[in-house]
RNA sequence: GGCGCGGUAGCCAAGUGGUAAGGCCGAGCUCUGCAAAAGCUCUAUGCGCCGGUUCAAUUCCGGCCCGCGCCUCCA
């Protein structure tokens, strides 16, 4: 069954392109834009990179692992990076390393499969510098009047395909009109040239004819994509609001400078709302992963939750999206759990099409809500079945089936219990002199010690042979 | 002004030209000293509003209202 997904470039569904099984060297390639490392990714970064994780593990499972080639670049010098390194009055390198570091650490947290290549953009000074050359000489590059080198739009008619945009329809802003050193207020930097003030020691050589500064944002991706995947890519993907001018630019850059098509797909995930509107510090609606941990919830049901709506709309997150996600998560870790205690009487590993429906939306347009209604259904069918109603009977094959599932949506059930908060000395002695008097059957003071640890905001489960402590969320 | 997306139950969210997936919450029941957990059952005569096409529209077409995103360096 074919892998579709939208293209943005045509704006339909289509197959992607399956890479020849019979020849190794032929792999499929896939770059995705990664984050400027200056400050901790929000929610809303994750979720296009959580979506593109899921686009990878089904590239894996369609193509097989080693057919997949997957490069997310880290932009770790551009304003925003200078200026916090300015603002904090520490090196360039160091900020962008701890903030790197963070990144990582997230991605972990949410499961996500490392890149196999994750390049950087000071890391490929060389190749941008070397991809600028070539546009000079070329034509489709100049210098402007201030030693900075910006690429002439004009010398590319097919400007505007991905985004529609024309020329003339271009809002006319501060920052665009600002610039007397370009022949166009349209074209955009290749090459900033170094100003002491605002760069501090942030500079390298720059292409021929221009002055030392550093690489405008565009073209990292054009030169890290030739360099890591070709001069043609299998699919190159990012949030929507890169469609314009990110992706524009890198398609006029790599087209000029190597005359072929840049890629053949183009796939962009929607954005994250908060509340209904997008996030943003002053509404207090900013979530960064740590803030959500802290919160107690677990990354697994961030995951989740970003997960729950269709990758190419819009997705209101909430709070409560994060409760509902927590349930969701459980619930299929019990089935997991049950399916891995059946005692099977088909132990032939027959393969299994039960969880077909979960896949078929995955592979039409990654279509994760009907994936996971899909899955819903048949938990409940297996559950039922379980207890002894009539149905499909249960096989390993199903059991192997499931671990695919959960590969493919990226949950890692066993290893993401909800976090545990350390209870206090005097909570602990409460629950003990709780389990104590319930043991001996003196159940007005155990009910007494419920309510107080209630109070104290904590929750006490008993169990068979135990008991166990949850703090109460509130939100 | 330009480009694009969306309005479906208390909340989140799929979907289809033929009568509304799924999750959360809530309710009832089973179980249980209490609480929880777990299981079962129930929960939109309705899919922003008004027209049109059709045997049939939430689904197609037109208009309107409302919300959101982008429009030169935001995933």
């Amino acid at each position: 069954m074919a892998l579709r997904l939208h293209d943005s470039l045509t704006r339909t569904s289509r197959e992607l392109r399956r890479p020849d099984p019979a020849d190794p060297q032929d792999v499929f390639t896939f770059y995705n834009c990664g984050p400027t490392v200056y400050a901790a990714a929000h929610i809303g970064n994750f979720r296009t990179f959580v979506i593109n994780d899921v686009l990878r593990r089904l590239l894996e499972l369609e193509f097989g692992a080693a057919k997949v080639k997957h490069v997310r670049n880290l932009t770790d010098v551009d304003d925003r990076t200078i200026g916090q390194a300015k603002k904090e009055q520490r090196p360039l390198a160091e900020i962008t390393q701890k903030w790197t570091a963070k990144f990582h650490a997230d991605c972990d947290a949410l499961n996500c499969l490392r890149p196999h290549v994750e390049p950087t953009a000071t890391g490929h000074i060389k190749e941008q510098v070397n991809m600028i050359e070539v546009l000079m000489a070329k034509g489709n590059a100049y210098r402007g009047a201030d030693g900075s080198v910006y690429f002439k739009l004009q010398s590319f008619p097919d400007y505007g395909a991905l985004s529609r945009i024309k020329d003339r329809e271009l809002k006319i802003t501060d920052a665009s009109a600002d610039s007397d050193h370009k022949d166009s207020v349209s074209d955009f930097a290749l090459w900033k040239a170094y100003k002491p003030e605002e760069d501090g020691d942030v500079k390298w050589p720059g292409p021929k004819g221009a002055g030392e500064g550093r690489p405008g944002w565009h073209i990292e991706c054009s030169a890290m994509i030739k360099k890591h995947l070709g001069d043609t890519i299998d699919l190159h993907t990012g949030g929507v609001d890169l469609l314009f001018p990110h992706h524009e630019n890198e398609i006029a850059q790599s087209n000029c400078c190597n005359g072929v098509t840049f890629a053949r797909h183009w796939y962009h995930s929607e954005h994250l709302l908060v509340d209904g509107t997008s996030m943003s510090k002053s509404k207090g609606n900013f979530y960064t992963l740590s803030d959500l941990v802290e919160k107690g919830y677990s990354a697994a049901a961030v995951r989740y939750a970003l997960l729950a709506g269709h990758p190419r709309k819009q997705l209101n997150f909430t709070l409560d999206s994060l409760h509902a996600a927590e349930s969701a998560l459980k619930s299929l870790n019990d089935l997991y759990e049950n399916l891995r205690h059946v005692t099977f009487a088909d132990y032939a590993d027959s393969p299994s099409d039960r969880f077909q429906p979960v896949f078929s939306a995955l592979r039409e347009d990654l279509n994760t809500p009907t994936a996971l209604g899909a899955l819903f259904s048949i938990r409940a069918d297996i559950e039922r079945t379980m207890k002894g109603q009539p149905g499909k009977q249960i096989t390993k094959g199903d059991l192997i089936a499931l671990e695919k599932v959960l590969f493919a949506f990226g949950f890692v059930l066993e290893k993401t219990p909800v976090p545990k908060l350390a209870a206090t000395q005097n909570i602990t002695t409460l629950a003990e002199q709780r389990w104590a008097a319930k043991q001996a059957k003196d159940f007005a003071p155990a009910d007494k010690l419920r309510a107080d640890l209630t109070a104290a905001g904590w929750s006490m489960l008993d169990r068979k042979d135990g008991y166990s402590l949850e703090p109460l969320k509130n939100n």
